[in-house]
DNA sequence: CCTTTTGGTTTATATTATAAACCAATTTAT
DNA sequence: ATAAATTGGTTTATAATATAAACCAAAAGG
């Protein structure tokens, strides 16, 4: 990665709310939907997206009767996160004259 | 700044490479062009923003009888990229478990 | 059963990034 | 002289995409 080819996944607020979110643990789609004040619509579109891109994955359980998606990130959308917080933190460093 | 209201300066590829390549110097628009391949207009349309959004200024010189805009990164907007990437790695650092 | 709630997806619209077209001034070629 | 090309951009039209509104199915409550 370098600053020619930043990944889309970084580009959009709620993207990157999303990813910062599941850094630390992983969540259903409605405790997504209250830590980013996003709209289902909006959020079950950039959830697609990630899951595409394969930053996080998703696995849905029944329980009681009722579907439960859980999003995690995965190690490759922490890495590219990781990644990506670096690259940045490089261009700061190199300017230190 | 927090992760709710991240400024749109970073949210596109192009604005990122602009405010990056400022870091270490001011450039010329042409110069601005090269580092970051973009068409005249998009990078105009960009820099326009910047400027309006306080990250940079530009100051017009005539040099062989042709206008040459130099622009430059503000206090402002180099304190910005600093607490956005600040931010990003508070996130990172918060996983540690 | 009829309405409401849960857990989402699909689609239409509004925003905005990008590229194409344009413009004025200057230089170079004829 | 003046036509063509270059410099240094801006304006505008279009393409992409983020967002929100509408929708849908299944279950629960009244």
């Amino acid at each position: 990665m370098n600053i020619d080819n930043i990944p889309e996944a970084f580009s959009v607020t709620l993207r990157l709310k999303i990813i910062s979110s599941l850094v630390s643990s992983s969540k259903t789609f409605n405790e997504l939907r209250e830590t980013t004040q996003a709209t289902q619509g909006n959020l079950s579109v950039q959830l697609t997206k990630l899951e595409t891109w394969g930053y996080i994955t998703s696995s849905k359980v029944i329980e009681k009767k009722r579907t439960k998606s859980t999003y995690e990130l995965t190690s490759f959308g922490l890495s590219q996160f990781e990644e990506y917080v670096a690259l940045l933190q490089a261009v700061l460093d190199s300017n230190m004259s």
